[in-house]
DNA sequence: TTGTTTTATTAAACCTGTTTAAGTTTTTTG
DNA sequence: CAAAAAACTTAAACAGGTTTAATAAAACAA
């Protein structure tokens, strides 16, 4: 149940926080249930909520130039996801949010936000946590693309994040770091031997 | 002089804070002065600090394989700076910081944010803010990055930040892009035509 | 369970950006 | 102000990864 999960969740961060307060502070997000593939954020349409993955996956994503797609961000459970830049400005947003899963997700709006850290201030330490440690994944992600050649980062990844390998398609796994399914395919092929 | 640069920038965030306030906040700094090329952060030695630029700039880098200089971040009048990852976890920093201009910055070790945070809880609301709007501004990087060739990328900055190429030595900014300095040779030759 | 759609593989031709190495210009320092 | 160091330019050879196009395998829906 993500109300639940969000408890347990926010405990991480926030140790002395009550199930009271959590449940106040449930009532800012609204549970949503996608099937695979739908999607909750379009592209070119105001940006209105951040989400958080109680179950299954999602994937941020644009279509480039030559109409491949380029997913930007995956979130599995109990990661945010959101193209924050728009959320910020309420602006359109670039990307196109989508289920790579099933999924249960809790969207939160701009203005549940901004109640939710009016009623709650204790939530902005909650956030400033998160950010913080999503700047820093964000920061050694930009180290990462530059250090390391397309092969190194598959094999960087695959040996960190091997479930993660296993759940999602390749071909968006290679779009995520940056190349195509078909180089990947060469990678795999040139690892056997 | 850095107390009153510290507050107005304070201020953007918190309007409603107040001088005697920032005056206590402003003790759990220490300001440093740097020459042009001081570094203020070893790579492979402990990061203790972040880094709060009042005047001048600095930046991030590492090296690379070949020998070369990667820089990863800049920071101008008003931005942090700081290998975040190693900052949170209290670990060794994979990057040096280097004054690119000589500069006055305000260092806060994490004793002293943690010790801040505590009895200034306001001051959660002013990283929550900033935190996010970092997060937000790298995640459009790493779009750009995957969007634009290198050089679109050169003109996207050159014609977003005109001073800033003025500021900055070549050299660093193409590196910063994830290019060559012979290369941004050849783009701005090419583009005369 | 069969037909349809989606995902993965292979290989050759190609292109964007790198490497190397030399020469030129600008900036810094004594 | 002169000498040295740092930054920038040029061009040719090269490499890492893309594109295209065709085939194969797997997943999904009827």
């Amino acid at each position: 149940m993500s109300k639940e999960f969000l408890f347990k969740h926010i405990q991480k961060f926030i140790p002395f926080i009550s199930q009271s307060e959590v449940e106040q502070i449930y009532t800012y997000f609204t549970e949503l249930n996608l099937k695979k593939k739908e999607i909750v954020q379009h592209e070119e349409e105001l940006c209105r909520s951040m989400l958080f993955v109680c179950k299954g996956c999602l994937h941020s994503y644009y279509i480039k130039d030559n109409g491949s797609l380029q997913t930007l961000d995956f979130a599995i459970e109990s990661w945010w996801i959101c193209d924050y830049m728009a959320f910020e400005n309420s602006s359109l947003s670039d990307l196109t949010i989508q289920a790579v899963e099933t999924s249960i997700v809790l969207s939160l709006s701009r203005e549940s936000l901004d109640a939710l850290l009016q009623h709650h201030p204790v939530m902005e330490q909650y956030f400033r946590r998160i950010f913080q440690r999503s700047y820093a994944a964000a920061q050694k992600r930009v180290q990462f693309l530059y250090q390391y050649s397309r092969e190194e980062l598959y094999f960087h990844f695959a040996s960190h994040y091997p479930e993660f390998v296993q759940r999602v398609p390749q071909y968006l796994l290679a779009s995520y770091l940056g190349f195509t399914p078909e180089y990947l395919s060469e990678i795999k092929k040139n690892s056997l031997r």
